[in-house]
DNA sequence: CTGAAACCCTGTAGCGGCTTCAGAGTCAAG
DNA sequence: CTTGACTCTGAAGCCGCTACAGGGTTTCAG
């Protein structure tokens, strides 16, 4: 099948499936004589699988392990345990993350039940407040994505 | 002040304060004839309100209506509680998708216990099993970032 | 007064995971 | 043989920073 046959098998958008090819996480693959990308159902079956994995939220780079594992069959699999660990805590903790700022976000809402002048505004003047000098202390609590603070480019061993 | 004491004050990298200046969220600071960026306490307190809004996992967008308010006090502030309003049905949304996705993560992990040769590893196996063809319903449900899918360059009113 | 360290400047590129676009080529149906 | 639907490559854009490179300025110690 052609490349637009399997965006539509997959649910996926033909430009990610070309992005996929170059990350490696598919095969190149093979080429008609008028240079269209041609597949097969492997192939239907290994984007499904990356699909899937991204639908659980896994980034490219736990989805490469993955796959690594996938294709060797004899290997043991307790990388795949602990990485899967490792991404229900990312889950946990930004699960925990959100509902505080749930908290905070609907006490702000409190602070204004109606429409008035944005000088009398409770949510404004709240927000003024809380980050005047003698109310910053939170200032440090930024809340990152599921992955928690943007992982730099080290792939290798742990950080530094 | 200059950037660096303005940082510092702040909780805040001086390359971010300079990244927010370009994006308009700070006025262009005055200058001293060295070139340096000088600020007084006025700049302090917005770059504040625009950290303690960062905190709270607003965009900047939406930060820039806050400050749109912040700076014409005599307008209604109807757009304000709209605006928080909608923020706080991004997070419970997000919250909602994640809390999902935790339960389906935790269901996989159950597949295998301890560690054996990949190809009999209970969570690949499902991982490959949940992406097959006939079980491929669920492929569409990606988990967005806290703003739900990426919004476009529209700024205007409602998109199409 | 010199020179080094510590700050500041601009501009550019990178992160992830795509999406969008421009500009060109290929292929099937009418 | 033309139209239109598909495909190709390569580059740029999204967000909210962060991190460089390659310079200029200021400050302080010796």
């Amino acid at each position: 099948m052609k490349i637009g046959e399997l965006a539509l098998a997959a649910q996926t958008q033909v430009e990610t499936i070309r992005y996929y090819e170059r990350e490696g996480l598919l095969p190149q693959a093979p080429r008609t004589e008028g240079n269209y990308r041609i597949y097969g159902p492997e192939h239907a079956e290994r984007l499904a699988f990356v699909r899937h994995c991204r639908s659980l939220d896994m980034t490219l780079d736990e989805i490469r392990v993955l796959l690594r594992f996938k294709d060797a069959p004899q290997a043991e699999c307790g990388e795949v345990n602990a990485l899967l660990d490792e991404h229900i805590g990312h889950v946990a903790t930004r699960i925990r993350e959100l509902r505080q700022l749930e908290k905070q976000l609907k006490a702000l809402r409190e602070q204004c039940v109606d429409v008035r002048e944005a000088a009398h505004c409770g949510i404004l003047n709240e927000l003024v407040q809380a980050s005047s000098p003698s109310g910053v202390r939170s200032a440090r609590a930024r809340v990152p994505g599921t992955h928690g603070e943007r992982r730099r480019r080290s792939h290798g061993s742990t950080p530094p």
